[in-house]
DNA sequence: GTTGGTTGAGAAACGCGTTCCAGTGCAAGT
DNA sequence: ACTTGCACTGGAACGCGTTTCTCAACCAAC
């Protein structure tokens, strides 16, 4: 296959000139740049990609790491992701790391030696300092509150204030026993709704109960588990914070498997507003999902001096509380 | 930052022996290669990936085209793509195009210059013809019986026959009006679904009606516009085969919201056995869409001459029929 | 002592596009 | 008439690792 120097040869023009034509620099003549258009048809020639990025140093790739693909949240922020990159002409490199910490050091080393251009970390393991080492060599943009982190940029919910809200709202209602599921025990966002709920209780001088509890809640099937684990309880919560709407429709399907009424014996909040909670009439606090994955894209590359960025939480009343 | 020649000097060896030491090339002596390490320890040395590609001509990518990566079909699909992909230490190159052909041909032209060294389309819009075109540029795996097809690879389920036995078992349990319900009209999979039903009606002697056919159908919220349509019919469907899970979910759901009792009024038979089958209790064909996707991956680079794989699709009776 | 195979190592060629810099030619401005 | 300065062109350097050739050294077998 022909190369740059070739087509430059059969054209009758120099290789810059061909360089220049192929990425639509000014300053060529129209007659050279048909010439070389001319040429360029005829051999079907095609650049060398790889040696494209050897010359810029750069990819037009940027990674994406998410624990699981087949989860609807990450896929609903892979599809935002997705199309925005379309629009930018990026392509995205997909790391599942299975929450493997090596994966998502893997990916870093990625962005280190260049193979990504940046690094949309949606569901983050490392430690900060781990993280931070990186950002030199690309912008590293993460799914979490991250206000007071100066070396990555973030696109986030404020899951502190929107669990805070789900805890007044139930507290509202009537609700003074409140548990709580959710996925990972570690994690940013974990941490921020743990702390809201403690808050929380202790402003309204309310007991922890760690029973009250459930982690390790990724998929409709774990809602099972959790209504299992409820039945084995004396003073079972008589409502709970689902932080993902998946997960709540499978503690409302086994609730009424278990003749357990909703809301009456338990009422349940979910999160995310996914289509299933329409479904299921579940009220839920809305995330923005998608649009997160695109505001998530959006921040590759930005000038703007705005590194983070929070979406609002708005709470869809439903017929589960 | 040092380059492979910078190693090479302060290590007093030749390019070549840094080169053999990184791949692990026999050949070079137990001294040098230590110092080799050595000095590439020392200056936290790293291969410009960007060179490694070009002078290798590939990349180590795979591009995955899917329509929809927020689609649990695919998120599935993807799933297992990625983990056996991880452990070729091959990255993946997510390519959505949301049914616009001319993505599709971006992914099969990434191919041509060699971006990603094979292309898994796990869902096909684009003429064979065309498809074929790029297959001499590297492997390309589908998602679909490919069977009769010399230059590319697949793995898939015989849509066919799983339809065709749907319909049987239908049959079998008194049911003579069977609609369906299935996504894009066109495509292969959908073909082969449009044949078996043809030739099924046509064996039982049982009249076609085009009403008794759903198209578009992807999502949960489509079962809602299935149920209203099927509400026109002055003569509805008693069962309907419904080609995801999901939609046979929202079916379900409309269904109990619209007091049509399941399966009484109507009998649902899903596809894939998805997690969401098992909570509603569906009735469904399991399609094990996480190890196709396993397999999918398999099919790179493979020396084996089995290029088309197919996998068993089995009945999973539950409670809508 | 000669032939031959094996191991170790380096020079040079190869893969290929981008971009900096130098320079020419022509037109507008003073 | 003379200076600026813009439009256009191309040579050469640069980015960097892999691989093929070639050759030397060394040991073993004949």
């Amino acid at each position: 296959m022909a190369n740059i120097r070739d087509i430059a040869k059969m054209a009758n023009v120099s290789v810059t000139t061909v360089s220049r034509v192929l990425n639509n620099h000014p300053y060529v003549s129209e007659e050279k740049r048909e010439a070389v258009l001319q040429v360029i048809k005829e051999q079907n020639y095609q650049q060398n990609i790889h040696a494209v990025h050897l010359s810029r140093g750069k990819s037009n790739l940027v990674g994406v790491v998410v624990p699981f693909a087949k989860h609807p949240y990450f896929g609903l922020l892979l599809e935002g992701i997705a199309n925005e990159a379309i629009e930018h002409d990026y392509h995205l490199v997909l790391i599942q790391t299975n929450y493997d910490e090596k994966k998502e050091q893997e990916a870093l080393e990625m962005l280190k030696y260049k193979q990504i251009d940046a690094l949309i970390i949606c569901s983050r393991i490392s430690a900060w300092k781990v993280v931070e080492e990186y950002a030199s060599f690309g912008d590293i943009i993460v799914c979490e509150n991250a206000s007071d982190r100066k070396k990555v940029q973030s696109v986030y919910v404020d899951h502190y204030e929107g669990f805070y809200q789900a805890l007044q709202y139930l507290y509202e209602k009537g609700h003074q026993r409140i548990g709580y599921c959710i996925g990972r025990q570690s994690g940013s966002n974990s941490y921020f709704r743990a702390k809201a709920y403690q808050d929380f209780l202790h402003e309204k001088q309310l007991p922890f109960d760690e029973s009250f509890v459930f982690y390790e809640n990724y998929y409709l099937e774990d809602g099972q588990k959790v209504v299992n684990q409820l039945s084995y309880l004396d003073l079972p919560p008589t409502s709970l914070l689902v932080t993902s709407d998946v997960v709540a429709a499978g503690i409302l399907t086994a609730c009424q498997d278990k003749g357990i009424h909703v809301p009456e014996n338990l009422a349940i909040v979910g999160f995310d507003n996914q289509p299933i909670a329409k479904m299921m009439k579940i009220t839920t606090f809305e995330i923005p999902i998608v649009e997160m994955g695109r505001k998530l894209f959006s921040q590759v590359k930005k000038e703007s001096p705005i590194k983070h960025k929070e979406l609002d939480i708005t709470l869809v009343e439903r017929e589960t509380v």
